[in-house]
RNA sequence: GCCGCUAUAGCUCAGCCGUGGUAGAGCAGCUGACUUGUAAUCAGCAGGUCCCGAGUUCGACUCUUGGUGGCGGCACCA
């Protein structure tokens, strides 16, 4: 006699164990249709699962964000059951859930087209007409590697092998296909009603470079045709959006042959550039930060002792000299450290921070560029805090402030923070990396936010937090970090005179907070989609003439806002003044000022927003007072 | 780096396979006319080593092949 309770409070008694389904069919046969599956006491199961005991039970249908991720992992399975129903050799290795869909990984003799993307659609749009049941089953290790082998199968083979001991594996079977799944999945392939394949790529299987290369088909799917649209509108957005594609239309940079990954950055590119280094330059002022500045190229005995080379000498680029090797910074904490290194510091130095705007060159691996995103010549806002092991704490804590702050005059207000800890690769013993991560794990609970462990992934000498913060798009961009450091100063010999006048070494903090200029500037542009707010605008305010005889008007009107520090400039062309407007407008400016007789005669403007909107008249020191308020809003979200 | 795709005028893109015969449009540019009130005035002109190299062919932008860059993923990311 189970008694279900439901979501809302409500229980209903059952004189029978009775399945996830049936109570649906018994509230009512809207809810048993769009049923998906269960969330039974807490966990997801099949709607064929039964329920025997007291239970909680909530219906689970696709306008849940977990009866999305059902309906993504049934899709998978659908789309490998077509692939398999049009090329039988086809081998199924893997198919998991991720953001806004699935993908599924083949192994093939060739690989996918287009053409047969679309086609898998069909019959996977087909396999739904047939609405095929969904059926779980339970088998032992030993009877599914059999199966497996039988269907030859080697890649589920080599999966089911791979899982430990004599556990039974779950199974799920619709018609013809069946695989190794934990689930659960929908109950009927006629529960799909809105999905795409989006494109198809190669994929190492397991993750690892060393492997074969297999076939993995992306796909997109929704509980609507409605939220599919949606999906692909966005899709579409953010391709506007593209940072690569505004920074060719607004003229900011370019990319050529001849520098792979080196951007060429244009006046209106470089003032955007320029002011976002002025404005970090005064908030690592305010912080107490030194600037500092090294070379470009060093030694290459250097990077042997930081230990760089050993790690990263592929990815390095060097020059040889006179029969000297040097290698092109690839970073700048070798450099600080030589900084902190002249003269005799004492305890009383510390916490010494040192900042500078540093030039790096790496050979990133070709397939990995992207636009400003991921570059071969980059600038860092770099830091290296020198402090004593009791100031790592409050040293992190200040750098999360400041971070926050320079985020939000950004625009961005939401940051993810994260942990990264000791690598395979790595220097240092096990008592320093225990230190070390404790120390930054504090730090991150004085902050009180919320953050996330991530095992491993941690620099090799140093364990990091890495900051993230989410663009309007929704899209996590990883951009600042702070790491700590107990390795590299002793290695470069780096050393302090502590209060009972002994020599200690310095724990050395890295840290940077936009991370590169490039990527950063990349990030700001498809944030803003091009319309940089007034603070970072290259072109602040245009002045637009209706006819030559405001022409003299305009240039002092120009002049004056000049002397004032703004970015303007004046368009006298002889066009007509609707084709000027759309002109500045495609090109972002945020104010456009009108000039004709009217506003001679009053000695005005008439300012126009980039939205459209029309301010009305101005005098120049109205004007003043609203463009410098604009500015000093920074790029902060309303 | 790996798998796949891709490269034509300053930009966006046709043409290319089926059918190999050295290229077209729109925008931008230049010239002229027009002196204009909030997202495109009209007319004319000019603009190309069809990414680079090799091969097949009487003949290659087109087919084959090698390179380089880019794009979508994967792997990597101090």
């Amino acid at each position: 006699m189970p008694k279900i309770t439901l979501p809302d409070g409500s229980a209903r008694e059952y004189e029978n164990p009775v399945t996830v389904m049936e109570v649906a069919e018994s509230i009512g046969p809207g809810l048993a249709k769009a049923a998906l599956a269960g969330r039974v006491n807490g966990e997801l199961v099949d709607s064929s699962t039964v329920i025997s005991n007291d239970s909680n039970l909530a219906i689970i249908t696709e306008r849940d964000s977990d009866g999305l991720e059902v309906i993504r992992h049934s899709c998978a399975h659908l789309m490998a059951q077509a692939v398999q129903r049009l090329f039988p050799k086809a081998q199924v290795t893997i198919g998991p859930v991720v953001e806004d869909g699935f993908f599924y990984d083949f192994s093939f003799t060739r690989a996918f087209t287009p053409e047969d993307l679309q086609a898998i659609e069909k019959v996977m749009g087909e396999i739904v007409k047939e609405n095929l049941t969904v059926e779980r089953s339970v088998m032992s290790r030993d009877e599914a590697v059999a199966m497996f082998k039988e269907m030859g199968e080697d890649y589920k083979v080599q999966i089911i092998e791979s899982i430990p001991g004599d556990e039974d594996l779950s199974f799920y079977r619709q018609g013809e296909f069946i695989d190794l799944c934990r689930g659960p999945h929908v109950p009927a392939t006629a529960s799909f009603k809105a999905f795409k394949l989006t494109s198809v790529a190669g994929a190492y299987w397991r993750g690892d470079a060393s492997n074969e290369m297999l076939q993995r088909i992306h796909g997109t799917a929704w509980g609507s045709k409605k939220d599919l649209k949606l999906f692909l509108q966005r899709l579409e957005e953010a391709e506007k959006r593209d940072h690569r594609k505004l920074g060719k239309h607004l003229d900011l940079f370019h990319f050529q042959e001849e520098a792979p990954g080196m951007a060429f950055w244009h006046p209106k590119g470089w003032s955007i550039y320029q002011t976002v280094q002025r404005y970090m330059r005064e908030v690592q002022d305010k912080n107490d930060y030194k600037e500092i500045n090294t070379p470009q190229l060093v030694d290459y005995s250097l990077w042997e002792k930081s230990g760089h080379a050993s790690k990263f000498a592929d990815e390095m680029f060097s020059v040889e000299s006179e029969n000297r090797m040097y290698a092109i910074k690839p970073m700048n904490c070798p450099c600080h450290i030589q900084v902190f290194n002249q003269g005799l510091k004492s305890y009383r130095d510390l916490p010494l921070r040192l900042a500078e705007f540093g030039s790096c060159h790496r050979y990133e691996p070709s397939g990995s560029m992207h636009g400003l995103m991921r570059v071969r010549s980059f600038v860092q806002d770099d830091g290296h805090i020198f402090c004593t092991e009791e100031q790592i704490q409050a040293e992190v804590a200040d750098f999360m402030t400041l971070l926050f702050a320079v985020y939000k005059d950004f625009g961005f207000d939401e940051v993810i923070l994260r942990l990264s800890t000791r690598p395979e690769k790595r220097v240092g013993s096990d008592e320093v990396w225990d230190k070390s991560e404790q120390s930054l794990k504090d730090a991150l609970n004085a902050t009180g936010l919320p953050w996330e462990l991530v095992p491993g992934e941690g620099a090799f000498y140093g364990p990091k937090i890495e900051c993230s913060l989410k663009d309007c798009m929704g899209r996590v961009q990883q951009c600042g970090t702070i790491q700590v450091d107990f390795s590299t100063p002793g290695r470069l010999g780096a050393q302090y005179v502590a209060e009972d006048s002994s020599k200690q070494e310095p724990v050395m903090l890295h840290r940077a907070v936009l991370g590169s200029f490039e990527r950063f500037i990349g990030i700001l542009i498809e944030h803003y989609a091009g319309d940089m707010p007034a603070w970072l605008a290259p072109e602040q305010a245009l002045i637009l003439n209706i006819t030559d005889k405001q022409s003299d008007y305009c240039r002092n009107f120009e002049e004056s806002l000049k002397n004032k520090g703004f970015r303007v400039s004046a368009d006298l062309r002889n066009e007509k003044i609707g084709f000027k407007i759309r002109e500045h407008t495609l090109q972002k400016v945020p104010y456009l000022l009108v000039v004709g007789d009217k506003e001679v005669e009053k000695g005005t403007v008439a300012v126009r927003k980039r939205g459209g909107e029309d301010l009305g008249a101005m005098t120049f020191d109205e004007f003043c007072t609203l463009l410098n308020q604009d500015v000093a809003n920074f790029g902060r979200s309303a």
